[in-house]
DNA sequence: TGCATATGGTTTGATATCGAACTATGTAGT
DNA sequence: ACTACATAGTTCGATATCAAACCATATGCA
């Protein structure tokens, strides 16, 4: 290994370490604010049917989330079981389902939204956001390349 | 909510998005590539131990890893079972414990960076290092603030 | 000297997550 | 039509993680 290797290595590291902090911390704080249990994993299945609609398989949602069929039925599960979503079987294949969310989830989604509002404020007031803009290009890029790699 | 907080959360959103995904993906690929059980918690404790020294105690450790105490009892616990790392009892506080890593614990880790070695040059080859170089600023102060807002 | 409080660590009960094995259904190719 | 393969979803057994309750030891203050 020679001296570029070992500082390339050392820039990636603590590029994935202060990533990895990041998240864990994020998540703790939003589930810190959060009420009756809402996860983060719940909520971002809320926010993704109501921007993007239902009528979604939970293969497609689990894909979207970037998280394993399996952990994906964990999660719809909760949500099922709190009245949330509302699950059907595909008219069309048998194998499938296809997952819709309930006024009680849109309700817990705007809640969502709003508890977390005063934390990104108090952030969003101690960081400069063309900096984050501008750290966006290259997130979406690690995050693409990780996928790839992946599959 | 005005339209510059809808953008601003817009933005927070997407940041904290695209870094949980990340983190989920480098830590699975990460122990993809890993041999006999090992970790990404575990690689950290081991890397946190060769790099700053041993005689640390669990709660140093967990707050440096920033995971709860209780946490770190399981990570240490399975570190431990593994001979990878020396727990005894501290001398002057009998509340407390003192942590070394092993001659097992040093081939364990040196192996583990060998093994994602190939991982990191792949990504470093597909992405700009200066890019890497420049977000990391911002990545540590969003990670100091979280930390700040936690306690 | 004692009692109240603080601190280090463990335990408990919940969550998410993965990979792999499994079931059921659909599709394609012979 | 049959057989082989592919796909959708569930289940299982492991991991990490948290918060909260708990225990033991230490410290500070009266």
């Amino acid at each position: 290994m020679n001296e570029a290797d070992g500082k390339l290595g050392e820039t990636m590291f603590r590029f994935f370490n202060e990533i990895g902090i990041i998240a864990q911390l994020s998540g703790n704080a939003f589930e810190k604010v959060m009420i009756g249990g809402m996860t983060l994993p719940q909520f971002s299945v809320l926010n993704h049917l109501v921007r993007l609609g239902g009528n979604r398989t939970p293969l497609q949602i689990a894909r979207a989330m970037q998280v394993t069929k399996g952990t994906m039925t964990n999660t719809l599960g909760h949500l099922e079981r709190a009245g949330h979503i509302a699950v059907r079987p595909d008219e069309r294949d048998g194998r499938s389902k296809r997952v819709d969310i309930t006024d009680s989830g849109r309700v817990a989604r705007d809640q969502a939204i709003a508890a977390m509002a005063p934390e990104l404020g108090w952030l969003a007031a101690r960081i400069r956001m063309d900096d984050v803009e501008a750290s966006l290009p290259l997130l979406e890029q690690v995050r693409k390349l990780l996928d790839e790699r992946r599959n």
